[in-house]
Parts: C-alpha cells; structure tokens; sequence
DNA sequence: GTCTATATTACGATAGAC
DNA sequence: GTCTATCGTAATATAGAC
C-alpha cells in the first residue's frame, strides 16, 4: 500500500477473473477471447501477466490444495481421538472450501486431460487417502457404525462436502460455522430423528 | 434379433462410445477426432448417424433424466409416509444412477453453454425441486431432525448420492442393494455409532 | 455406411508498435 | 502494460466418391 493501487492487472488479480469464468463455462469450454472480454482486457495482454491459459489453471488449483492439505498439518487433526480428528477434518475442510471456493471448485472439476490437470488429480487423490485413514482409525476404535462399509463410507462422505460447491455461494458477515457444524451433523448423526 | 447382428453402428451403439469418451475427456475436451477414434469410423460416418456433437449429448442426458424422473412416478414414491417416500426415492436414484451410470455422469456435469445444456440443467433443477418437497413434508411430519435446515439437508443428501458417479463402478454380477442400503443407511442413520 | 478431401471458423499464442 | 494484426493449428461440419 505505498502507492496508490493502479488499475492494471497482477497475476493474482487476473486469476481471480479467469478462475470466475473457468467455473462459468468449464476450463475447456474457456476460450481466451472469454478471459479477455472479461478481464477487460485484450487476449494478448493476458499473455504479458501469465505463460497462458494452463498456468492460470496450475496457480488456482495450487491454492486449492495447499488449502487443503494445510488442514492435515492443524494440531485439531493430528492429536486426539481419531473420530474426533476425522470430525475437526471435515469441519475445517468444509471451511476451507468456503473459504477458497472458486479454486476449490475448480480443482474438483478437473478431468485429466493436460499434465496439470494429472498432477491437481494425483495430489487430491493423496489428500483423499489421508482422510481415509483416519477414519479408518476411528473405525477400528469403534466409534463409527460397524455396519456401513469404511471405504464407501469416506467416499460418501467426501462427495457430501466436496457437493457444496455446486450450490452453496457465501453470504455477506456469515460465519461458516453453521455450515460446517450442518455438515458434520448429517455426516455424523444421520438425518433421522433418533427415536427410543 | 431377427437377424444376424451388423457390425455397424446405430445412434444408440455410437451413444454409448461417445459418452465413455465424453465422461473421460469432458464434453468440451472431446473433439470429433476423439470419438472418431475411440468408435474406430472416421469423422464424416459420425455424422452420418448424428446431427453432430450436440445430439449425441442431448441423447445422453435425455436418457438420463428419464430414468430420474420415471422414479418420481413409482408407487414408492407417491404412496406412504412422506419420510418413507424419501427414503425409497434416494435408494431408486441410487439404483437408476447405477444402471445407467455414464448417461447420469455425462448429465451431472452440464454446464450451460449450449441450449441442450440449459435445457438439461433446468430439467435437473425440477427434479430436485420435487425431491425436495418430499423433505420437507418428511421435516413437517417430525420424521427428520429438527436441527438441520431441510434445504441445506436436500442439498447434501444430493450432494452424496450425485457424488457416486466419481468413483463407483459396477461389479458384473453384483447387485446395487447393498450400495443404495449404505448410501440410505448414512443419509438418514448418520456415521458415529449410537450411544445411550 | 464409410471413406478422403476440404471448407470454414475458432483457438492458443506471438510479433511488434505505442 | 496494453494494443492491433497475424501465424499456425485444430475444431466442426460438408461434399462427393465408392
């Protein structure tokens, strides 16, 4: 803040726009035309800020996974009961999704078409495998039903939260606590009501 | 089966390559080059049998949305306690989402670029739109816990049952019960085991 | 029904002026 | 830093032979 902010675009800046309008149209659906007219700026100006339209694609979904991969390193989901852990997991990564939606949105959209895209696949299937375990680990204390399936379990679990970006756009001065305490609720708890 | 079975394609035996390819590389990714190849005909045969890379899509999620909407007519559906309806609903669309597992994939992706695409997303939105109804007539009965805001509850019970499309793959010979008792099992039972 | 050849447009990216 | 102009390629789709 030294000087007046100047009106010109920055990479992170310009990735904010492009990331607005690969979650719009699909990144493949994104032609350069569509970042320039929206960006307000010409295709090859684009091309002065970043190498192109996949580095645009590597920095968002970077973001997305160091996000999500930081949860993993929190003292909330190395110490303590792992059902616990799992709990505090989903919680944050429920946060954490609101918190960088479109990146994370973009990031669970991807398809595997370009090496980027591989390499944004291989490191969500890593995370996806961190989380596994740990409820593995809450399976095995017994603090999960016994009845339903570990694996499919972390599979529904993860499509549940990972779903929230199809539909939930945050709200203005709104904590996500009630989201993420919901999540974790129906995740948890069930949506029946618990009857003696 | 009048006759010999040609080695030729029809629109529906094409229909099932494209929508492999489709679901691999995503609709926008996927040239006619693409599914040139993967049929084993060249470009111009395909449109021999389709109008072009738009019909075949449009077929796809018609199929789909079909399949989706005959579950909403089912006795199940329309008869019995509302909680029992949603219960049953979920477990059906599990099932269809099984079955027709790559034309459902293919329609949970849309994203509106096209008229066929609006088109698919709005027919979606109705289909939702009366899931939801049932919730909430489930939620109005007492049947589902009084914590959980109903919309956000439909939203993640979606969000679970759509995200199967990710992942689950069908075992030759196996049937889906045991997936749609684990899926209705979680959505409305929830995770953490029942302590007194 | 399938092919080769091609028309036409759209795309990603670059050159070079200002 | 942004622009106009353009290059080379790849896309959808068609024409017409077999």
């Amino acid at each position: 803040m030294t000087t007046a902010r100047r009106d010109t675009y920055t990479p992170e800046t310009l990735l904010s726009v492009a990331v607005q309008v690969f979650n719009e149209r699909g990144y493949d659906g994104t032609s350069m035309e569509h970042l320039s007219k929206a960006a307000g700026i010409s295709k090859s100006s684009i091309y002065h800020h970043v190498a192109g339209k996949e580095e645009l694609l590597r920095r968002a979904v970077s973001r997305a996974l160091d996000g999500l991969f930081a949860v993993l390193e929190e003292p909330g989901a190395v110490r303590g009961r792992p059902v616990e852990r799992v709990e505090y997991v989903t919680r944050r990564t429920v946060e954490v999704l609101v918190c960088e939606l479109p990146y994370v949105t973009l990031l669970l959209r991807v398809r595997g078409n370009t090496r980027t895209e591989r390499w944004a696949l291989e490191r969500r299937r890593e995370f996806d495998h961190q989380v596994a375990d740990l409820l593995k680990a809450a399976a095995d204390d017994g603090d999960l039903r016994a009845d339903v399936d570990i694996r499919l379990a972390t599979r529904l679990l993860f499509g549940m939260v990972n779903s929230l970006v199809e539909w939930y756009r945050p709200h203005p001065g709104t904590g996500h606590d009630q989201l993420a305490d919901a999540v974790v609720h129906m995740a948890f708890g069930g949506l029946r009501t618990v009857r003696d």
